[in-house]
DNA sequence: TTGACATATTTACAGATGTAAAGAATACTT
DNA sequence: AAGTATTCTTTACATCTGTAAATATGTCAA
C-alpha cells in the first residue's frame, strides 16, 4: 500500500484542470475542456476522466443538474498551494524552511522589485511576531 | 504520451532513496536498503528495483565492480531542490515568486530566529544585486 | 568442494495516471 | 417526430509507481 501524497497533492495534469476549474466555477465538464483546449488539447473525455477521478480524490465536487454534472472546487488555492509546498519542504528540504527560501532565491534572476516586496513581505511578518510575542500561538486565521 | 516531469522531478520513494545515496555515496545497494529499514522497512529488491529505474531516468549512475553494483547519484541536491522548487512554482504559483514565499510564510509559524534568517537573506541578496547592477546579467554561477 | 552468505536478476502484480474512442442518453431545432 | 447537437457513460490501454517473491549467481570460509 502507498500513502498517496496526502491531502491535496496534486499532479500536473490536476493542476492545470483544478486551476481552470477556479476560473470558472461552478462549470460543466464541456467549459473545462474548452479552457484547456489550447495549452492542452485534451479531448472531452480525457478531462472528464481526469475531472471524476479527482471527485474520488476529494479535490472537486459534482452535482447533478437536470442533464448537467456541474463541477466545483473542494479545496482553495490556498490549500493546494500550501499542500504543494509542504511537500517540496518535508521532501526536498529535510523542513528545513531557511535553505528553501535561499534555494529559490538562487533559482532564477531577481528583480529588484522583486526583491523588494520580499524584504517588505518578511518585514511586515517580523513586525506581526514581536507585536503578538507574548501570546501562546498556535490558533490564528489558519481556517483556510 | 506524457513529458514526465522534467529533468529531476521526484516522487516521494524516489527522494528517500536519493537521499540516502547522497549520504553514503558510493554504495551499493544494500546499503541503502540497510539506510532505509528504519524508516521505510523496504524489501532489498524494492530498493534494487527503485534504484535501477532511477538510474534509466538519470538520477543515479552505477558502476559495476566484480560481482558489485555501485551507485552514485547524477544529480546534486541542489539540482533536485531547484527542479522541486520550479515545479511548485509553475504549476501551484504561475511563476510568481512573491505569492509563493507568501504563501510559505503561512505555512508554518515561523521562529524569530527564521524570520530574522530569511530578513538577512534577502538583504544580502539585494546588496548583491544592487552592486553589480550595471551588469548585462544572465549567467552567473548557475552551473547546477 | 560444499555450504552458507551476499548480491544480483527476473518476473509479477495491483493501483495510479495520461489519454481517449465508442456508445448511450438527453435536449434542441425545425 | 425526426434529426442534430450536446453531454454523459463505459471501456480500454499503455506507462509509471510501489512493492516484492523467487531464483540465480558469485564469494568465502571450513
Amino acid at each position: 500500500m502507498k500513502s498517496p501524497r496526502q491531502p491535496p497533492e496534486l499532479t500536473e495534469a490536476e493542476w492545470a484542470i483544478i486551476k481552470a476549474v477556479w476560473k470558472r466555477e461552478p462549470c460543466a465538464a464541456p467549459d473545462i475542456q474548452e479552457e484547456l483546449a489550447g495549452q492542452k488539447g485534451w479531448a472531452y473525455s480525457t478531462v472528464r476522466t481526469l475531472m471524476d477521478r479527482m471527485v474520488r480524490k476529494g479535490y472537486l465536487v459534482s452535482e447533478k443538474i437536470r442533464h448537467m454534472d456541474l463541477y466545483r472546487s473542494a479545496v482553495t488555492p490556498k490549500q493546494a498551494q500550501k499542500a504543494e509546498l509542504l511537500y517540496a519542504l518535508k521532501h526536498a528540504f529535510d523542513n528545513a524552511l531557511t535553505p528553501m527560501v535561499q534555494r529559490l532565491l538562487e533559482t532564477r534572476e531577481l528583480s529588484p522589485t522583486e526583491l523588494e516586496e520580499l524584504e517588505t513581505l518578511i518585514r511586515e511578518r517580523r513586525k506581526q511576531a514581536a507585536a503578538k510575542k507574548p501570546e501562546r500561538r498556535q490558533d490564528h486565521e489558519h481556517l483556510d
